[in-house]
DNA sequence: ACATCATGTGTACTCATGTACACAAGAGCG
DNA sequence: CGCTCTTGTGTACATGAGTACACATGATGT
């Protein structure tokens, strides 16, 4: 009997009329400028990640710019429901701190991913004013999720000091302990 | 009576031998790269704003990421000599803070150059091992000068803090003030 | 003064990219 | 069942990139 072999390229034949796929390719787009930053971002390469024809990235979006834009901010506002989600549950200042405590070492040291879109971001942001917007909202919402807990001058202050931290972290040679971390945000606001 | 009008190109052509072009490549590289970004610099732009012709780049040069790399490293060491001398002068504990205020006020925050330039280089370095190391020899650099006033633990929260504040004080719409500054270094190292 | 050789330059080639656009295909309706 | 119009696709084109390399040019030793 014959095997039934079915190739990508004819599935993909049969996958006309996808609503959702500009959300998909969105995504995709999201994947590949983590894995191979901005720089390396391409219809081609998007198109590939969302397994779509190169015509269909003209076709959804108006420029590549645009591409860039929208998985940002899509991006953006997730890092930014984490942060909700962490400091909205604590009730007092001290659950707060621990919230803090345990944002930057499981959300953020640990998954590098975010961090590198996080610099990826600001890079893009210096020549693009649309990603400037979408960089200051998302520092908006983690400084006013903060803020529940602290007054604006702190908050202002700690969302710096977590940056640092993490970027710094990331960076070096040697990756700062969970106790490192508590030692300075605690140092901070206690 | 003539007017002798020299035009660039024929002046370039009397510039053979030149020794020290290739740091003045160098140098231009680090000039587009604050200008355009790592995105935006070539061969050509170097050549361009060097005012050498293309060839002389792959002369000098095995590769881009040869230049960029040499780039990187120079700006670097410039940075990390700041660093150095304003730390250095300071003979004890108070003088040292009143060095890191005005790093960050003067020379971080001050020119914004700066910070474009540490960005790119974190982006180039999350794809690049060699722009890795030197990502990493020049935080060592920051730390070693703090460590010379304040403890190793201290040190390195100071010196992500510096970053933090930097970041978002030039990416936010409000910078920080030089009150804002000092109030937040001070909290943190009195 | 001339030959030789390291140094420097102009140009051309290949390749990947963004984008446009002519065309295909299927949904919805009469 | 066919007509039409939105939705989606394949391909081709212009552009700008990195790099190679044949050639020019000036320094240097004799």
């Amino acid at each position: 009997m014959m095997c039934t072999l079915v190739r990508m390229s004819d599935l993909k034949r049969t996958r006309r009329h996808d609503p959702g796929r500009r959300d998909r390719l969105i995504d995709a787009a999201l994947e590949v400028i983590a894995e191979r930053g901005v720089a390396g971002t391409t219809h081609r390469e998007i198109a590939r990640a969302a397994d779509v024809p190169l015509g269909s990235m003209t076709y959804h979006f108006a420029s590549l710019d645009e591409v860039l834009a929208e998985a940002f901010t899509r991006h953006a506002s997730a890092a930014a429901d984490v942060f909700d989600e962490r400091l909205g549950a604590a009730t007092d200042r001290d659950t707060a701190i621990e919230a803090v405590i345990q944002l930057i070492r499981d959300d953020l040291i640990g998954s590098p991913k975010d961090l590198v879109m996080a610099v990826e971001l600001y890079v893009a942001a210096a020549r693009n004013p649309a990603l400037r917007a979408v960089t200051q909202a998302w520092m908006q919402r983690s400084r006013d999720a903060l803020e529940r807990h602290f007054d604006p001058t702190t908050a202002r202050e700690v969302d710096a000091l977590i940056e640092g931290l993490v970027l710094h972290s990331v960076l070096s040679t040697d990756p700062m302990t969970p106790e490192q971390i508590r030692h300075a945000v605690e140092r901070y606001l206690r």
